[in-house]
DNA sequence: CCTTGCAGGGTTAACGTTAATCTAATAATT
DNA sequence: AATTATTAGATTAACGTTAACCCTGCAAGG
């Protein structure tokens, strides 16, 4: 069927052993011997077994990657951040999706397992007692990408969710927003969870007394900013702004808005969330929370590479800053509307 | 170190052979022996060495997905709809990104052809030398996702590329637009070819001379969109219609005209293609060209999967339909303007 | 001249799973 | 009762590669 050592062996003349390191790049043979068989090789058209390697070696030069929604161009950007440094070192990228289902998340652990990857990065639910379990038992390095785990500590690279969502509501509050509409991502992740209890903490600490009306819970989804925007808006909720769980919730927000006749930022100011590459081209332009995506995704696998060449390293939990960034969605005056 | 057959088998009594065929769900065994395997399985941790499974079957229940542009929601969506079937059909996606790089494109085709997946999907470049070669030579099953290399045939699910752009640009005409500017995508990818060829032809057909002016290089990017725009205004050129590669460029070059003042569209209209998800919520929304994506990715994999079945099976093209979507960045009726 | 060292390469035994083949015991058929 | 099928499981031999160890011959050193 296909070319084998074996074939090349005979072809050439030397070993299976001697093919194998030649073409392995081994420095104990001679350039010459090297030469020939790596062109034998490449004349035949051989393509390592990848399988048979594997398995004696017991490792591989992968790393898998469990992301949660491929929607959301924010883990695009996240994994290139990750594929860049990852190649360099020598090691291959493996994707896998989620979309947020537990299930998959505890069934993709288990194939990167059964692979022998080198290391596991995973954007993961925040409980699922199945995942749980193996994330305590599993021996293969891992890190979680901008998000935490319930009862994992050691293992997250987050970047100040909660701190980043107060900030907003905090600068919201400051120029004089009262009734501030959130607009809350998935359940079971951790964003969601130190979002909310951001943008809530922020309200606490200057006297607003928590509305429920106000929070809106959905899928963190583009649609859902339009119908959370729609649907408050009959119920003629009033509210002078809109934090958002992430930059494609507010997209969807602005759109409502905008159709509903109501002008961003003029009537209502909107706030996003992650800083996506697109959110600098809407129209308005949107203010939000640039969080470093690249960044995350290069620490994420540095940190996990360490890892994997050194197992006795001890994990810890790294966050990262994120900054606010005022674009054409927010006024950089005081808001003023006569109520 | 791991838990393996042999553990199990000790454990339980059973022949190594026996506990695999448990494992495996082979109807000859008592229920009872299953159970007690999978039970004893479960509870000892094992996971199954995929690597030496798939070095003594030979071949593997994954596909290998190699896309182009992981920055652009297209494709995600086209995954999502190879994911869904695959997943029913008992296979897993694994996913790598060649963001347009010939040479990645060679690299992980090997990658795929020595993990011995069961198919390969891919979004090829449109010309190179290594990869056609592969290409020629390669025995797993394998097709290209909505685009076409040089010198294959029999391989590719498409969607019109040449004919939608033809459509877009003779609507336009229509309308009585007669300098319409087209910012053209990456080189070297099949759409950007027929894309381009379809807006000649229309051109060409309604006695529209070429201007070369109007004929604007990209990387079809958002910013590439913007960018455009931008270089075309500062050169003073005239044009009342914008026919972009893509949806993501259409974006940008919104948000160019809209930050130079022009309205879009009364000033000039605007016109995409791919008609990705986010694209119904710019502002604008933006008229574009359906593709179907999700159809794509899952007529795709099923295609691969017959194939899969029957090597036997002859390869042939597949072309999909598409039709234009008209929303509020174009007009509806003829478009008027002193000039 | 004999030892030592080393470059260059060969031998052999795994790695963990699965498939083909075989065996024993029970059930069904005549 | 004797034969044949059937069921449930055991034995054994791969799958293709790699790593540990072994071998040979030549050059340098004493």
């Amino acid at each position: 069927m296909s070319v084998l050592l074996k074939d090349i062996a005979e072809k050439t003349g030397f070993s299976i052993n001697t093919v194998s390191r030649a073409l392995r790049g081994d420095k104990k043979l001679s350039e010459n011997t090297r030469r020939t068989i790596c062109e034998t090789a490449e004349m035949m058209g051989y393509v390592r077994n990848s399988a048979a390697a594997l398995m004696r070696k017991g490792t591989s030069n992968e790393i898998g990657i469990i992301s949660g929604d491929s929607s959301n161009p924010f883990f695009a950007e996240v994994v290139r951040g990750i594929e860049e440094t990852a190649k360099q070192a020598g090691y291959r990228i493996l994707l896998l999706n989620t979309d947020e289902f537990p299930e998959r998340e505890a069934d993709y652990m288990k194939t990167f397992v059964s692979m022998k990857v080198a290391g596991i990065l995973i954007v993961p639910v925040f409980h699922d007692d199945v995942c749980q379990k193996i994330y305590r038992t599993i021996s293969v390095p891992y890190y979680f990408v901008g998000r935490h785990v319930e009862g994992i500590t050691g293992h997250s690279i987050l970047h100040s969710d909660f701190q980043s969502q107060y900030d907003v509501t905090q600068s919201l509050i400051n120029k004089g927003h009262r009734r501030i509409l959130y607009i809350v991502g998935p359940e079971n992740i951790s964003n969601t969870i130190d979002r909310l209890n951001g943008y809530l903490k922020a309200l606490d600490n200057n006297g607003i007394p928590r509305d429920p009306d106000l929070i809106i819970r959905t899928n963190g989804h583009i649609e859902d900013g339009f119908a959370s925007i729609n649907w408050a808006l009959n119920r003629s909720l009033s509210f002078t702004a809109v934090a958002c769980f992430n930059d494609l919730v507010a997209m969807g927000a602005i759109k409502a808005l905008s159709e509903n006749n109501y002008r961003v930022p003029d009537d209502i100011e909107v706030f996003g969330f992650d800083n996506l590459y697109i959110s600098q081209f809407m129209q308005p332009s949107l203010s939000t929370v640039d969080v470093p995506k690249f960044a995350l995704g290069k620490i994420a696998i540095e940190t996990l590479l360490r890892h994997i060449g050194n197992p006795q390293l001890p994990y810890d939990d790294i966050n990262l800053n994120t900054r606010l960034i005022f674009r054409k969605s927010t006024n950089d005056r005081l808001f003023l509307k006569e109520e």
